[in-house]
DNA sequence: CTGAAAGCGCTAACAA
DNA sequence: TTGTTAGCGCTTTCAG
C-alpha cells in the first residue's frame, strides 16, 4: 500500500489497539502505558516512518498547532526580523506560523483575521500599524490569544510588544540638546499609525522638558514613512522655519529623504544642520554621513512577542502584559554641534 | 450554544440534510441542487455566520489549502518581497502560507520539510540556498508540488524560477568592458550556494567572450556573503592584484565591504577602481558612490514562483518549468573608465 | 435532486 | 494498564 501509515497501522504491527498506540506516543499523559508497550510502539513507528496526521488531530483535539502572523509589509526592513524571531520561537514550541501581509490594507486585515480564525489558528501576533482597527479591536477580550507587535491600538488592552522608543527619541533629543541645539524639528509620517504618535508623543515631552514651554516643538507629518515623503516635507519645511540647526526623522526613510533635500538645498550635514532617523535599517551607517538613530534589537522583538503569545495560549486569562524592549541610541556622523552662533539667518542660509 | 455553526446547524436551519448544504455551499459541483434550496442553505449560512472548518474539510479531502513557503534567512533583503509576492498570489488563489526559516542549516531544512509534509502542505515553495539538498532532490519526482525559488539543485528537474543573473552579469561586464577595463575581478560568495556557481560562470563566460583567453577572469571566494567578507577578500587579493582596475562583487554587501577596504587602502572609486555589486538591495543607490548593481523585479519573481506552484497543483505532471525572470543592469557612480593608461604599477598604487 | 450513511485519522472518554 | 467505542465536521459515495 503506498499510502502513509496511520497510527492502526503502527499499533497493527506492534500488536497493540490504536488507542494503545496513540497514548504511547504521546509524551506527558496522566494514564500511561508500560514502558515495553511504549517501546514496542515506537519501533513500529520508526520502522514504518510513521507521522501523525496534524489535520486528523486537530480535528479531534481543536488544536491546530498553528499560529497567525499577520503583517501590514514586509517589504518594510523593520519587519523580517522581527518575523524571523517569531517564526524561530514559535517553531521550537512546536507551533508553525502562518503569514499573511495585509498591505496596509483595512478590508485585506479583516479578511486575514477571519481566515485565520476559520483555519483555527491558536493564536495571532498582530503587526499592522494603524492606531485604530475594529478587526484588531474585535479580538481584545475574545477567545483568541493576540499579541500586538511594534504597533497598539487605541484603548485596547491586548498584550503588546514594542521597543521602547519613547527613551529611543527622548535619549536622541537629549544628545542633540547636548550638542548645543535649541532649534529641533520633527519630521514624521500620518497620524493615523500607532508608531507615529508614540515617537512623536516622546518628542515633544523631551523637547517641553529639556528646553522648557513646548511652542520649540515644531512638528510635521507626511503622508507616508518614505524617502520622498521626507525629501517633500523638508523643502516645504526649510521654507518657512530657517533657524532650525536639527531635525529628527519619524524613521530612517525619512531622515534620507531630509538630508537629500538638504543636499540639494546646499546645506551641509551636519556642519549645517544635523538630522537623525529611528528604527536603523540595514546600511544607514554606510550612507554619506551616516545616520544618527535609535535602534533596538528587532529579532529579540519577534523573540518576546511569540513568548508572549505563548504565555497567553497556556493561560489566556491573566492580565495582558505590556513589554518593551531596549532601544539603543546610535550616533553616527550625521548629528554634530548646531553652526557657530552668528546672526541665525546667516548662519543657516543656503551657500 | 457558544460553539460555532456546524454544517448541520445550517442544515437543520434550511430543513434540508447536512449532505444538502454541503453540495449547496459548494460552488462547482457535478450534481448541483435546486436553485431554491441552494439560496435557503446561503441564507441560513448567512444568518448563522456558518465558516466551513477547514480541518474537517482537510481531513475529508485529503487537501489542506495550505502551501509551505521555506526560506533560508529572512534577513536577507532579498527575501522578503519575493516572499510578499508568493503570499499574495496565493491568497488570491485561496491558499494560506506556512512560513519556515531554516538559518541556512540543513537538519532545520529537512525537519521544515518533513512538518510540512505532515502538515499536509499541498505544495513547497524552496528559496533555501544550497546547490545540494538530500531533502530538497528527494522531493524531485515525489508526489509534493514544489517549485524552487533563486537557488537550483544540482541534477534536480524540479520547477524553478530564478533571474536571470547570467544576463545581469553578462551586462555588467560588458559596460566594464565599454568603460575600457580590461583586468577584471570578480569577488563572491562560497561555491556550496546555487547563486553564487551561476553568476560566477556567467562570468566566467563573459570575461572569456568579451576579453579573451579565460586567464584574465581572476575570482575568489569568501566564506559568506557579507560585507566583512568582502572587505576581506578585497584586503588580501589587492595584496596579490594591483593591476584591476574593476571588481565585480557577487552581492551587494560584498560589493559595500569592498568600497570598504579600496577606501582604507586610499583608493577612490571610481577613479582608481570600478566596483560592482548584485541584487540592488535597498539603499545601495544612497551609498557614496552609489552603486552600479544587477536588479531584477523581486516581488514579481515570488509572483512567478506562485504562479508555477498554481500550476503543478493543478497537474504535478507535466515537466517542470525552468523560469527565468529578467535582470536589469543599474549604473550609478561606482563604475566610470579606469585610470588613464599609465605604467600599471603607478596607476593603481593606493596614493 | 436529495437523504442516508460511511469514514478521513486521530484521541478521549469509558470499560474491562 | 489496555481495549472499546464514539465522534471531531465535513464530503462523497450510494440509494432512493
Amino acid at each position: 500500500l503506498a499510502r502513509r501509515p496511520t497510527i492502526s497501522d503502527v499499533a497493527a504491527r506492534a500488536g497493540v489497539h490504536p488507542g494503545t498506540a496513540s497514548r504511547a506516543l504521546n509524551p506527558a499523559l496522566p494514564g500511561r502505558v508500560t514502558e515495553t508497550t511504549a517501546r514496542k510502539v515506537r519501533e513500529a513507528a520508526r520502522e514504518l516512518g510513521y507521522l501523525p496526521d496534524p489535520t486528523a488531530r486537530s480535528l479531534r483535539t481543536r488544536r491546530s498547532g498553528v499560529v497567525g502572523v499577520v503583517v501590514p509589509d514586509l517589504t518594510n526592513p523593520v519587519l523580517p526580523p522581527i518575523v524571523r524571531g517569531i517564526e524561530e520561537t514559535l517553531w521550537d514550541a512546536g507551533l508553525a506560523c502562518l503569514l499573511a501581509d495585509t498591505d496596509n490594507d483595512v478590508d485585506r486585515e479583516a479578511a486575514v483575521v477571519a481566515e485565520f480564525q476559520a483555519r483555527r489558528c491558536e493564536g495571532l501576533i498582530v503587526a499592522t500599524a494603524t492606531r485604530t482597527s475594529a478587526t484588531v479591536s474585535g479580538l481584545d477580550g475574545g477567545d483568541l490569544p493576540t499579541v500586538l507587535v511594534t504597533r497598539d491600538i487605541d484603548g485596547s488592552s491586548l498584550p503588546f510588544v514594542a521597543a521602547d522608543d519613547a527613551s529611543g527619541v527622548r535619549a536622541l533629543v537629549q544628545h542633540l540638546v547636548d550638542l548645543g541645539h535649541v532649534r529641533i524639528a520633527y519630521l514624521t509620517g500620518p497620524a493615523s499609525l500607532s508608531t507615529t504618535l508614540t515617537r512623536e508623543t516622546a518628542f515633544r515631552n523631551a523637547i517641553a522638558d529639556l528646553l522648557g514651554p513646548d511652542d520649540q516643538a515644531v512638528v510635521r507629518h507626511g503622508a507616508s514613512f518614505t524617502i520622498d515623503a521626507g525629501r517633500r516635507l523638508t523643502q516645504q519645511f526649510r521654507g518657512e522655519r530657517r533657524a532650525t540647526t536639527a531635525i529628527v526623522a519619524g524613521n530612517d526613510m525619512m531622515a534620507i529623504g531630509c538630508l537629500e533635500a538638504l543636499t540639494a538645498a546646499g546645506l551641509r550635514c551636519p556642519q549645517d544642520v544635523s538630522v537623525a532617523g529611528h528604527n536603523d535599517m540595514p546600511l544607514v551607517g554606510k550612507l554619506q554621513p551616516p545616520l544618527t538613530t535609535v535602534a533596538f534589537a528587532q529579532q529579540s522583538l519577534g523573540v518576546r512577542a511569540a513568548q508572549v503569545l505563548l504565555g497567553r495560549l497556556a493561560d489566556n486569562g491573566h492580565p495582558a502584559e505590556r513589554e518593551l524592549v531596549p532601544t539603543e541610541l546610535v550616533v553616527r556622523g550625521s548629528t554634530g554641534p548646531p553652526p557657530t552662533p552668528r546672526p541665525v539667518t546667516a548662519a543657516t542660509r543656503p551657500a
